[in-house]
DNA sequence: TTGGAAAATTAAACACTGTTCAATTATATT
DNA sequence: AATATAATTGAACAGTGTTTAATTTTCCAA
């Protein structure tokens, strides 16, 4: 039954079109500033519509962060390039500064604000699957520096997470406009210059 | 005219009882859950009240934001008695951190909540005085160990910047609830490990 | 002690928010 | 064409931050 399928496709276009109304306006004036009602006056629907293809906004707020990740991942892609596991990682790291930068709202949604991981941890059916491979990218490049010599003495979870940490303190200081305080003339490239000095820190590893 | 003090007094004392009832709600069921009407009904006064004495709820925001650092400066008070400048910046590191795990919402308040920087931003007789001076007191810190011969190679702002960025990405990780993606026995002393990791690179720089 | 100015406080309203659900409309099948 | 099913709506609920006119309280001079 050629409708029955046609159906459901126009069913998976109206949820789409509603992330895609969403993501419009999160882009457009922030996050914090959309409504489900204007979410529905975009797309020219009621506001009852939107839960009937979400729970509820966390899912909403979720649906994005999930593409979020499909953008990080595509940056990341150029990584298999990289033979040596110690250039792969400093590549890394500034991919992901970059775009962290880039796209402030969408990594925003997927490392600072908690609705995302609120909607996981209420189905136990899910975790956060997006994290964790994000995260086991860094891990896996970290162990095979490891295997090659780098980081003596060092525990491979605790070194990737400190630099995760390092790199995303960097974006949420300045997604989170924390710091304006730094020198004038430091404060346009701070995260730049500061990832060079983390680059720095590495090579003496 | 004692009278004249004494009204001031009290006024100072109903503002004060709005900042220490709605920290008390903060703390008790969090910040995003805390109304303006909450912290009223708390204090027994209309919800109106409050807006003779802050502008909005930003500067509610702040005000605590404030007392927040108050609590990180005090923290901070026994690094005087360090006088070698690497072992005070390791301390340093150590009682950020701490703060932050023991003092979660306030943290968040601090340092990734953009309602007090926002206030600070809508009066331009302010600017955040209170990142300002702490971040100042890690600059110094890092110039003096670059005076004894230490960090090579390195620029006092983006090396200092870096340093903060490691620390706070590790606790704002840990509180916006990004940390469960790691080897569950890792999960616990995650923070207090990738610190170890990160005090091990410093001292190799 | 009283009258009136000044200050403190409130109640109500405004324009929003996320969410639910009975009622309505549109679609598909018999 | 009638009926069953699915899609969609509108209104309501309980909440939010904020403003303001009205009210109450406080104060001081006459």
């Amino acid at each position: 039954m050629g409708l029955v399928e046609r159906k459901i496709r126009e069913k998976e276009e109206l949820k789409d079109s509603i992330l895609k109304a969403a993501k419009k306006l999160f882009l457009e004036r922030g996050i914090e500033k959309t409504s489900i009602r204007n979410i529905a006056d975009e797309i020219e629907y009621s506001p009852g519509i939107i839960y009937h293809y979400f729970k509820d906004k966390n899912e909403i707020f979720h649906a994005l962060h999930t593409e979020g990740f499909q953008e990080l991942r595509k940056r990341m892609g150029i990584l298999s390039a990289i033979v040596d596991p110690m250039s792969r990682l400093r590549a890394m790291g500034k991919i992901y500064i970059e775009f962290g930068l880039d796209n402030q709202d969408m990594y925003d949604l997927m490392f600072i604000i908690e609705a995302p991981i609120d909607h996981v941890e209420t189905r136990d059916d899910l975790c956060w699957t997006e994290g964790d491979s994000s995260f086991n990218l860094l891990r896996i490049t970290v162990r095979e520096c490891m295997q090659k010599g780098h980081f003596q003495g060092h525990r491979l979870e605790a070194l990737s997470f400190m630099i995760w940490a390092t790199v995303h303190g960097m974006v949420s200081l300045k997604i989170r406009k924390r710091i304006n305080i730094l020198e004038e003339a430091e404060v346009e490239n701070i995260v730049e210059n500061s990832y060079q000095s983390f680059l720095m820190v590495l090579d003496k590893l």
